[in-house]
DNA sequence: TTGAAAGCGCTAACAC
DNA sequence: GTGTTAGCGCTTTCAA
């Protein structure tokens, strides 16, 4: 029942052979760049297809070849910017590739992000692209896949145990980076607020923290590390415990930016100017950080970049030709941000 | 060519129908909850199903049924915080009907916006969603689309003369209560800035202040209207040619807020206070807008909502049963958020 | 260099 | 209530 069918009869390749006098197979040779076909004949088809506004239909073409040239997307959230920029990485590369492009939105939750797996195995996916949510501390549905012979691969929130190529930003170098920003700029008594410790990403960008105290000779209190979970509310609730401890940190570096906005929002309300009472440094470059006020140090995670070598990676994987990928783990430097936020020198 | 076949021999309703002894026809109506199947069956079937680890070829039923289950999505860019989260509303309907969302950035450019109908032509999508770009003057490949019997409906940024169905938010009205806003508060010489005069979304804004103004007997001054191009750049070069007038205004309503983002950064950088000095107001409610300082006062435009309308609006036009579209145009309240900017009196 | 024929997995029309 | 048959539009052997 195709609906408005009588409006627009859809060409097909038979229609093209049968203008031609020639088998539908010559047809479908032609439009694929067939080596084996006459110049003379790929001419003639090529001018029909357009003249009679023939489209190749998707549809039966993954049918039959067993490859829907879709690739899966799941991502935490569309509203953080930095989500919605490597979503852009992605699509560029693989609309370039001739592949389009599935989104689904876990929201955090392990649940909606199984049942995007889910809904991606159903829509026959080539491949899949995940940056892991929140709230999923097992990874059996990611094992799920690859042993369906689906190629997935992570990007920035990855899992080390699991053995899945992935693309991420240095996270350890970046925490170790924000850490030594500080104490460069004279901070003594630096403060963490991390993130839920189960993720690599944050993990690692703690131990980053960790390591630079160490080199700098300082050491590490544990009541200076508080356990966010990433957002703004986590943000002032930490900064506010921090602020009350006997002896409270003169610098703050918060795990992501939402959460270095809490802190700042925290601070302004208990009446601290930062950057000259308090230094701030946060992680992802949002949008926001630039036209807040103080202006926040971050840490780029080149978003864009993010989003093509992991579809590059993905790539790589779908074309069974080439067996051994270049690179399974892909790190990207952390940039730095140096914004208001941690000048107390200048 | 299929990668991995040997790894998981995909199982077909064939596979179900044969372990049971009875015909695929049978075991495609039973999952697919035909009516005229034996209770019985069905629940045969969907065990069977269940334990060989069934999944519906989606693709082999697309070419058969001629119905995709896949919409298309085209927004201007994934990085502005309103797109992200209209996509949202997009998906968690579209997801619950059982259709899949394929997205595609226009980056604001025609040739893209282009490029993205013919990938939906090509992927045989069921419907279309679409945010116009700002680069569009010209609407012919939407009526294209449309005479190819496919479904399109606008959403935010949509034109009106194309007769095609459209979820918008009321900007007239928007634009009204903007500047209505800035006059309770006693500001007096409204400036506007407005967004490229061919697309719908910012004319409308712009008859609202006028209207406003007219109604409270305020004589229109043509200077004080700039159009911009939306845009932080854009709302610091007009303020500042704002701000030279001989009679320079006493408050700005910006078309958008990345446009009234630059106003306050401008005024800020020439010393001026808002809201003491100057009133300003945006509309989108931009999530950066809560946290700047001065606070952003804007309009919410129900993104969540209108994506969902959007959807719906599709949906209905797809169900082919229903000839007679409940509403061909849907407009959302703008919703007032009263911050710092524009609360002189307080 | 091209054609004929088969079939990807599913659903719908028509039987019974 | 279920089976039979055909075919969606394409690609891919195999044969010529």
């Amino acid at each position: 029942m195709q609906t408005f069918a009588y409006l627009s009869h859809k060409v097909t390749i038979a229609d093209i052979a049968r203008k031609l006098s020639i088998a539908p197979a010559t047809v479908s040779r032609a439009l694929n760049g067939h080596p084996a076909i006459s110049e003379k004949t790929r001419k003639l088809v090529e001018k029909t297809a357009r003249k009679l506004q023939y489209k190749r239909n998707n549809i039966a073409s993954s049918l039959r070849s067993g490859k829907s040239n879709l690739i899966g997307v799941i991502i935490p959230s569309a509203e953080i910017n930095f989500f919605g920029s490597v979503v852009h990485g992605i699509e560029k590369l693989a609309n370039e590739k001739g592949y389009n492009v599935l989104i689904y939105q876990s929201n955090e939750s392990n649940e909606q992000e199984r049942k995007g797996l889910e809904t991606f195995l159903h829509a026959r996916v080539d491949g899949i692209l995940v940056s892991i949510a929140k709230d999923t501390t097992e990874y059996d549905h990611f094992l799920d896949i690859r042993e369906q012979g689906i190629p997935i691969v992570f990007f920035d929130r990855a899992k080390e145990e699991l053995d899945i190529p992935a693309v991420v930003v240095d996270d350890f170098k970046g925490g170790y980076a924000a850490t030594e920003e500080l104490l460069k700029q004279g901070y003594k008594r630096i403060a963490h607020i991390s993130g839920p410790a189960h993720m690599d990403v944050f993990k690692k960008r703690l131990q980053g923290y960790q390591a630079a105290l160490k080199a700098h000779k300082i050491h590490f209190d544990l009541q200076l590390v508080v356990e966010g979970y990433v957002s703004i509310g986590s943000g002032q609730q930490a900064t506010e415990q921090l602020m009350r401890l006997p002896e409270p940190p003169d610098a703050i570096f918060a795990v992501e930016d939402f959460t270095a906005l809490g802190v700042l929002k925290q601070l302004k309300a208990m009446g601290k100017k930062v950057p000259q009472d308090i230094g701030v440094v946060g992680f992802a470059n949002e949008m926001f950080g630039e036209h807040i006020t103080p202006s926040l140090t971050t840490f780029d995670q080149q978003t864009v970049t993010m989003g093509k070598e992991a579809t590059d990676l993905l790539l790589q994987l779908l074309d069974s030709s080439s067996k051994t990928i270049a690179q399974q783990k892909i790190m990207l430097e952390p940039i730095p941000v140096i914004r208001e936020s941690s000048q107390r020198k200048k």
